[in-house]
Formats: structure tokens, C-alpha cells, sequence
RNA sequence: UGGGGUGUCGCCAAGUGGUAAGGCAGCGGGUUUUGAUCCCGCCAUUCGGAGGUUCGAAUCCUUCCACCCCAG
């Protein structure tokens, strides 16, 4: 039996319409991780929409709430990420932790040989193991979010959808009826939504007030605090024209913790917001046997960028360094190079500091404010 | 108090008689299963205030106000 994680939306219904084209004896698992009942949250809807999906295919529709452990293992994480500093990405460690981590062994108990999703990412299983590799629609590729998956989960996914473009999803849908067919692609958090990001950070992160300097320590304004930033962000710095300056944007360069200072730039190709070389740890690679020494690959550093070539000298306790061929922008602390061989992702890491002065690594003043983060609601 | 200078959108800033450029910021939308970047759209009936000259003024004149600089 396979069984499928249900979202809602249209590309797990395709999934779960493929399979059972296939002839698979196919199941569906809905699963709801966040509590929050609040305006932003669609859970509800895609529920009804998984039901009104699992009806049509004639598969019966399981529902699961994981929310506890989504919050102790991926949201807290997120929060501590912000409070050092860095700039997470909570759906890479989703994916790991509950889609294919809890969630995977509870689809196990349930009698699931295999697990199938709808993400944009293709999976070969061969007796030398599993190879992840990029979907075939390039503007929807997922297998970012996918590297850090453990191989074990690996070996037992399925990914229905990941040789066709979205478009292609959308038709298929539409003609088998699937009254999903054009819902709209979803963005935000996986799980938690698309939402006023700032609001909702503030409830879960006390951060103080700074100020925003250049990097010869000139005061151009007041940040909200830090976490609410990110390296390379433009938006939301409120500085306006200067007697003096250029009349060109802002980009946050550098986070100085220890003064809590946000440091801003004014160019996109300055050199505080450029770096040839980082060191990444946690590092998780589909294939250990391969991922040893030094050799060429190709680096993505946030998701749908486009693909840059270095050198990976792979090191001890999952830490690795990265020597980038032309220099990228805003590498940012906390966010995840992902490697591949072509179309293979070989795995990846979080990106732990870059060989240059971009993110000053100290404590800080922010507070985590972990009794709201692990409470439930 | 004399002398000089400056006052144009939240900020910077064009525009010296012909009926308010542009940039930044902001807002809205698009792209996007993180957060950004990016793209598109919107954003001064009005030029410190009040008079006057003129067919017509932000641009000329008068006066008042504010700020800055130099004197003292």
C-alpha cells in the first residue's frame, strides 16, 4: 500500500490520481501540524478539499495533527535560529522532522510500504540506494527543501508529480475532475500559511530596537529588531533620500549582535554582501560513500536561485567548506546550501559562517521566548 | 541685532515665466511551500504663508514666517 500526504492542493491530489492510475492500492493522510486557528490558517479548507479529492479517487482519507511535535522539533528550532542571529528556513527541517519523519513512521504503522508526496522532485531507488534529483518542471523544483532528508526516509518516497511540469498537473486534474485543479499555488510556511511575517514573528520573539548603521558606523535610522531582517533584504529599512549619497536603495549587509546593529549598504554588489567561501555543518548526503574529499559541484545557497559552481571539501562531524567560482550574494547564516550534480541533489547543509566579516557571530540582547513557542495552543 | 543663504511629496532632488522630472522610502499587486532579492502599478491640482505683476508664476516683485551660516 502507498499512502499519500494530502495538502489540499492540487499536486498531492495528482500524486494520489497517478498512483491509483498505476494500480497501486492507494491511502491518504491528511495532517494538520499548527493550531492556530486564526484567519491565516487554511487547515480547515484543505481538509475538505483532501476529503472532496480522496472521495472522487474512491481512497480513504486519514487525518493525523503532528502539531506538537512540529512545534518542539521544527518551530522552536526556528525561533532559537532567529534569536542567534540567523535567518532559518522552518520547511527544510519540516520536511525532515514531520513529513518525513514522524509522519513517515506513522504512515508506516498504518501499513504504508511506501510514502508518496506531491513535491516537484524526482526519486530513483536502486540497489546502490536512492538518488534525489531536481523535478523536471525547473521553476517549480522542490529539491531544496528536500536535501535533508535522511537517506533511510529516502528510500522508502515516492514523488508521482516529479516528472511533470506544473501545468501538466493542472491538466491532468482538471480532467479527471479533480476540483482542486485550480487552486492556487501555495506560498508561507509550510503548515503555518502565508501571513503578515513580521506580526507574527513579534508574538513568538521579543527583540529590541537599534539602530541602522552604514559600515563606517553612520546612524541612517532605526531597525524594529533584528530578527526581522535578513541579509540582502531591501524592503522595510525606512531609509529615505540623503544629502550626500547616492540615490539608490538600501540592503542589509551584516547583523553586528553584540551591538545590535543592522548594517546597510548600498549596493547589491558591494563587497560586505559578496562571499567566495563558507563553511556549512549538519550536513546530510544521500550518498556518505560519495561525499568524501574534495571535488566539483554546483551550490544552490536559498531556494530557486540559480544553480553556482565550486569546490566542496567535505569535512569532519557533517561540516564541509564551499569555494564559490564568482562570488554570491547575501549568503546568509542559517539558510542552506544544497549541492548537486547536475540534476542529482548529493545533500546539503546550514550554512554556518562565511570567510568574511558579512554576519558578526555573538550573543545578543534578543530574548527566545520559549514558553510561547513549546505551550501548544 | 546687522550681513549672507535656503525653504518644491515622509526623505534626497530637478525645474529661473508657460502650466510640478527622477531617485529613496511607503503602499498595492505579481513571482515564491523559508526569509529575501526581483518585476509591475500607485504615490505633490501643488511648490513655507499672504499679497502683487502677468493671458499665464514654483520661477518676477512686496511682505511675513522658519531654518542655516558669518559677524557680534
Amino acid at each position: 500500500m502507498v499512502m499519500v500526504a494530502m495538502s489540499g492542493g492540487v499536486d498531492s491530489a495528482v500524486a494520489a490520481l497517478r498512483l491509483a492510475e498505476h494500480g497501486f492500492a492507494v491511502q491518504g493522510l491528511f495532517m494538520s501540524n499548527w493550531d492556530e486557528g486564526d484567519t491565516y490558517c487554511t487547515a480547515a479548507a484543505d481538509y475538505q478539499d483532501a476529503r472532496r479529492v480522496c472521495e472522487i479517487l474512491g481512497i480513504p482519507l486519514h487525518r493525523a495533527n503532528f502539531a506538537e511535535q512540529y512545534r518542539q522539533r521544527v518551530f522552536a528550532q526556528f525561533l532559537r535560529a532567529y534569536a542567534a542571529g540567523l535567518t532559518p528556513n522552518p520547511d527544510v527541517l519540516c520536511n525532515r522532522e514531520i513529513k518525513f519523519g514522524v509522519c513517515l513512521e506513522y504512515m508506516r504503522r498504518l501499513g504504508a510500504a511506501w510514502v508518496a508526496t506531491g513535491h516537484y522532485a524526482r526519486i530513483e531507488h536502486g540497489s546502490g540506494g536512492s538518488r534525489l534529483s531536481k523535478g523536471a518542471d525547473a521553476a517549480k523544483d522542490q529539491s531544496y527543501f528536500l536535501h535533508a532528508v535522511e537517506p533511510a526516509a529516502l528510500a522508502r518516497l515516492l514523488f508521482p508529480i516529479g516528472d511533470l511540469t506544473k501545468a501538466e498537473v493542472r491538466r491532468r486534474a482538471h480532467a479527471a475532475g479533480l476540483p482542486v485543479h485550480d487552486k492556487p499555488d501555495s506560498t508561507g510556511i509550510c503548515f503555518i500559511g502565508e501571513r503578515p511575517f513580521a506580526d507574527f514573528l513579534s508574538r513568538h520573539l521579543q527583540a529590541p530596537p537599534g539602530p541602522i548603521e552604514t559600515e563606517d558606523g553612520r546612524v541612517l535610522g532605526e531597525h524594529r529588531g533584528l530578527p526581522f531582517y535578513t541579509l540582502g533584504q531591501r524592503g522595510g529599512l525606512r531609509i529615505g533620500g540623503r544629502s550626500g549619497a547616492l540615490a539608490a536603495p538600501w540592503y542589509v549587509a551584516a547583523k553586528d549582535l553584540a551591538r545590535n546593529a543592522l548594517i546597510v549598504v548600498q549596493s547589491l554588489d558591494h563587497p560586505l554582501l559578496l562571499t567566495e567561501a563558507f563553511e556549512i555543518a549538519e550536513a546530510n548526503w544521500f550518498a556518505p560513500q560519495d561525499a568524501q574529499g574534495e571535488f566539483a559541484c554546483a551550490v544552490k545557497t536559498r531556494y530557486r536561485q540559480r544553480d553556482l559552481a565550486c569546490r566542496l571539501r567535505i569535512g569532519a562531524h557533517g561540516h564541509a567548506q564551499v569555494s564559490l567560482r564568482e562570488p554570491a550574494r547575501a549568503v546568509t547564516p542559517g539558510q542552506y546550501a544544497v549541492f548537486y550534480d547536475g540534476d542529482t541533489c548529493l545533500g546539503g547543509g546550514v550554512i554556518e559562517r562565511r570567510h568574511d566579516s558579512g554576519c558578526v557571530p555573538a550573543a545578543g540582547p534578543i530574548t527566545y521566548n520559549g514558553s510561547m513557542a513549546l505551550e501548544g495552543s
